[in-house]
DNA sequence: AAGGGCTTCAACCGCACAGTT
DNA sequence: CAACTGTGCGGTTGAAGCCCT
């Protein structure tokens, strides 16, 4: 057996006492896990394989559990809410997926990684930018955020239309002047999560009003407008974003594809019109 | 229909670190 | 204090399914 692992010995003693399993795990060993937790609870990994007669690592049953089998995990594909969410701590906090997870509760670190290598980066590489650049950065905060803003908002017209908005408890909501309505979300960010519990609480689930723009250092700021407008109110930094004076300013009339009503899907943020022109802006700013 | 390329995501790996012995 | 053990994290891989020709 190839046993890479040398940091562990627990699991390179493990192999040398039985084979190990590896991949796919089958649904016997679903439920060999799920019941034995059920039983005695999580942790203890190692041990936890041994007794549960699993032939896997410890590792290997954390990672299962916690990335699937945990019954309040969650599953489909990720909101545009969730969306907005990952792009905006990303821009905070880097690769700090396990971080970032936990403001999306359901979700993994695991989830959340594959969509950012799976979507962002992949927009980054067909925009021949890396996905860490400045300009890159610059398209994340002016362009697609906003426009997820939008479309949040679309649906949030559309559905309220129908249905009354009903925030329930455990929800948090979002702060009037979002729109002007009132989008129940299910995630907490990190100034909130300390009055999460409460049955409502009226915190922005994108951004702090102040925390945003004291992370963007004063040169890296594109509008001088940027700052006066974060202190008016929540709906403004949204305004003040969408319409940066940089390169995304000539825009005009023309550009707003987020307003497209038949590219409102969940899992893609950016449609042919969005690619052919933030093409145009980095050739033109290359 | 087939097969080659691409995408997605579950799973693995290596490492770091904290707790325990 | 050192060795060992358990856990968590971020990066990477590879199988499976999808899409295109």
């Amino acid at each position: 057996m190839d046993v890479k692992a040398k940091g562990n010995l627990q699991s390179d003693q493990d192999d040398e006492q039985m084979e190990l399993r590896r991949g796919p795990w089958t649904v016997e060993e679903d439920l060999k896990l799920v019941d034995y937790i059920a039983t005695h609870g999580e942790g203890r990994w190692n041990s936890l394989a041994l007794y549960a007669g699993l032939k896997r690592t410890g590792k290997s049953c954390r990672l299962r559990w916690l990335n699937y089998l945990r019954p309040d995990v969650r599953r489909g594909n990720i909101t545009l809410e969730e969306q907005l969410l990952i792009l905006e701590l990303h821009s905070r906090w880097g690769n700090r997926w396990s971080k970032i997870a936990q403001h999306l509760p359901g979700r993994t670190d695991n989830e959340i990684k594959n969509y950012w290598r799976t979507r962002v980066q992949k927009q980054a590489k067909q925009l021949k930018c890396d996905v860490n650049s400045k300009q890159f950065k610059d398209t994340m905060r002016y362009l697609w955020m906003p426009r997820l803003v939008e479309r949040i908002q679309a649906a949030v017209a559309t559905s309220t239309a129908t249905t009354a908005a009903s925030a329930t408890a455990g929800q948090l909501v979002m702060p009037q002047g979002f729109g002007g309505e009132r989008v129940t979300q299910s995630y907490t960010t990190p100034e909130n999560s300390s009055t999460a519990a409460s049955s409502e609480t009226q915190v922005s689930p994108v951004f702090d009003s102040n925390d945003y723009y004291v992370n963007v250092p004063a040169n890296d700021n594109p509008n001088p407008d940027y700052f006066q407008a974060s202190q008016t109110g929540f709906s403004h930094q949204y305004s003040s974003f969408i319409s940066p004076s940089t390169n995304f300013s000539n825009h005009g009339t023309d550009f707003q594809p987020w307003l497209d009503g038949a590219d409102i899907a969940t899992d893609n943020f950016m449609n042919c019109d969005d690619f052919l022109f933030l093409q145009q802006q980095f050739n033109f700013n290359m």
